[in-house]
DNA sequence: TCATTTTTGTGTATAAAGTACACAATTTAG
DNA sequence: CTAAATTGTGTACTTTATACACAAAAATGA
């Protein structure tokens, strides 16, 4: 018999606030299998497209945002992970600012939410699983790479940067020389602004120097941010 | 129109003898398209199967051979990979013992071949890029885990590991100095054997322990085996 | 308005880890 | 039996990581 496998995406995208912490973007489905329940946006893959295209062709069909970040994750391929056929995932994470987006459910989904990492409900077919697993990758990313600077804003006071580090790692950082260890790298700018945000001194604003960090990794530097 | 994307497996196994560095499982193609052109095992996944199963099956058909330690590495999706059908491959890698097997090419292959990773022939599809892919996760993963000792005998001189890190790393390592972090893990046991080879003092066998290993990881330490 | 609370900002001393480095021991090859 | 090849081993020095506390600037509310 011929091979009658179906081939879907589906894509992991982690949003951050200081205030709610990591969060996660799930679509309430529409159709069945799973109708009604909460899900990762995604879907199958079209005959002469590619599978990142799939991707956000499926993120603004389902959930109406665009990503800048995002990496292939893992695909996910145990033959009874989709109830009705045999279907093979290839899942994708992405990172994204969530005040960038106004989320609004398109004509794919009932519904689009962000959810708190630590708090996501039952999901559709094996999409814990993925969860999971894209949780743990961001974690390791985030320990040898900056990306979590695609998750804030691009001027940020450096509280912010720590909080992010001390929410997806879950452990304390030590604010000096977390600041003296990042600042060693050379790929932050210190700002001549500053920022109000609540009781406290003001903090002063921060960016991440893109050109300034991909000319150190060509030299073969190392950025472990472990902790 | 309905979905027709066909589904394969690709594995890079890698092989490592102190005499000929780290090398690649390669066959030579039966059939069209790429027909006499060598290649990466692999072949179209079963409707019913895992893939990790399709790969070992793939595996076994071309080369004989079977693998312990194998890990999804990516999946290629650009949809003209192959001359004829959209096929999207999820490939894997995996790292034998070459001396472990006899190699044999079997009803799917012309030929079977280990090449040397610094001599590898023209390639059919995209499968040089998946060939460097895998050799990029195999030298990140040496970094951080000590995944080198799947490639070398199970009794072997410090002198090997040695050696396999260089080859692979491509840089020159203190002896002394890399002895002393490997064996402050507390994963290495030395053994009151020795092995003597072609000229020079006999040197002390070393072993692997697993065990040791993963209780040490359990408890969440970092391997980072960094030069 | 002023005392309290909240948040930011900053340096130094100590401990731990990484790095550089050279010579003796044991074997084979010629 | 001399030369060449390989293994085995310790210490001083440099760099990096860690622990730690108090002042500055603003908001809150009595």
């Amino acid at each position: 018999m011929t091979q009658s496998i179906k081939v879907s995406v589906d894509a992991v995208v982690f949003g951050y606030t200081p205030e709610d912490g990591v969060s996660v973007l799930l679509i309430k489905r529409k159709n069945e299998p799973f109708k009604h329940s909460w899900a990762l946006p995604g879907g199958l893959v079209r005959n002469d497209e590619a599978l990142e295209d799939a991707v956000r062709r499926e993120l603004k069909e389902e959930a109406g945002i665009d990503v800048q970040f995002m990496e292939q994750l893992y695909s996910f391929g145990m033959p009874d992970r989709d109830p009705r056929n045999r279907v093979i995932s290839i899942a994708y994470y992405a990172l994204v600012r969530p005040r960038d987006f106004q989320l609004s459910a398109q004509t794919d989904a009932e519904d689009v939410e962000w959810y708190s990492v630590t708090e996501v409900p039952k999901l559709a077919f094996d999409h814990k699983n993925i969860l999971d697993y894209a949780i743990k990758r961001l974690r390791g990313k985030l320990a040898y790479e900056p990306i979590g600077f695609e998750l804030l804003d691009k001027k940020f006071p450096f509280s912010d940067l720590e909080r992010l580090y001390q929410s997806l790692l879950l452990q304390q950082i030590d604010r000096r020389n977390f600041k003296k260890k990042i600042m060693a790298y050379g790929f932050l700018e210190e700002l001549a602004e500053y920022i109000q945000r609540g009781a406290g001194r003001p903090a002063r604003l921060y960016q991440f120097n893109k050109k300034k960090y991909f000319e150190l990794k060509k030299n073969g530097y190392n950025f472990d941010l472990f902790l």
